[in-house]
DNA sequence: CTATTATTGCAACAGAATTACAACAGCATA
DNA sequence: TATGCTGTTGTAATTCTGTTGCAATAATAG
């Protein structure tokens, strides 16, 4: 769990304040390692007594995303929630912030997709217009292979 | 426009109704041809004269979405909006379907990629595990080339 | 330990999307 | 062409997401 030290020394370093609350989303994000709603974070952490106001969830993801150490993913099919990752140092595997979701446009499943050639297809295409590319996420719509015979 | 018959008679052989609101979205997303939200929906077709409650275009995207006749697109940036594009008859080219966003996480501009490999790479992956692909959406994050200096 | 000020929490608000229900209109039938 | 069934639409109200203004609080420098 190097994240906890890592976000708190960047923040540190950018001038901004180690409070309890921002102390408290990023250890649960460090924990979850999945994305989350910033209404699912509050729940979350009500759930083990720790009162926060969603408007402080917010602001603190919105600081964190600044400084890189979060960024949203889109929500799959249901668009009008945001979602969170958490994005550890650069030293992890690359494949760790990347999402690949099939959605089946009929039966509504959504199923992850492996294909690592992926990742290193867009690294190559997006330092080609100068772009440092750190994280991706790809949605690909269709007709999975139930609802397809 | 073979679209508007290609819908009319998707929706006849399901078994909905043929309405004048119906046919009032399906004209008008067959003439804008990027995504449009439901709002922008109704505001151009009232521009135009034609009131419709903003329900009913809820109703009605959902009901052309399940048809395969409409898809979802990811808002980049602000997630909280719903987008649709018009699925034309699959002998249209299938680029006209696919959004490669390159996100800069500090300045947050937008810029589009273009790279036609991803379509045939993503094709074949997606036909790996039999899922049929009609359309896909990326979005790449990191830093962009004026950052980064 | 104290003062400064960034940060939090509260309250109110704005916008997107959904639900319940009565009125309406498309379509099959006569 | 008229009529009745029922799928659809529109209205109103509600839920959920996200934002803004402001007073109270707490983190950090000195």
């Amino acid at each position: 769990m190097a994240y906890r030290a890592h976000a708190l020394a960047r923040l540190k370093e950018a001038g901004f304040r180690i409070t309890t609350p921002r102390q408290r989303v990023i250890d649960l994000l460090a924990e979850v390692l999945e994305p989350v709603s910033a209404y699912e974070i509050r729940d979350h952490l009500e759930q083990r007594g720790a009162r926060i106001d969603i408007v402080s969830v917010y602001r603190i993801l919105e600081c964190l995303e600044q400084l890189g150490l979060v960024h949203r993913v889109l929500s799959s099919g249901k668009v009008h929630r945001c979602v969170i990752e958490a994005h550890e140092p650069c030293s992890l595997p690359q494949t760790d912030h990347c999402h690949h979701s099939l959605v089946c446009r009929r039966c509504g499943r959504i199923e992850e997709l492996h294909c690592p050639d992926i990742g290193t297809l867009l690294a190559r295409a997006a330092e080609n217009v100068g772009f440092a590319l750190e994280h991706h996420q790809l949605e690909l719509g269709g007709t999975c292979r139930r609802c397809a015979a």
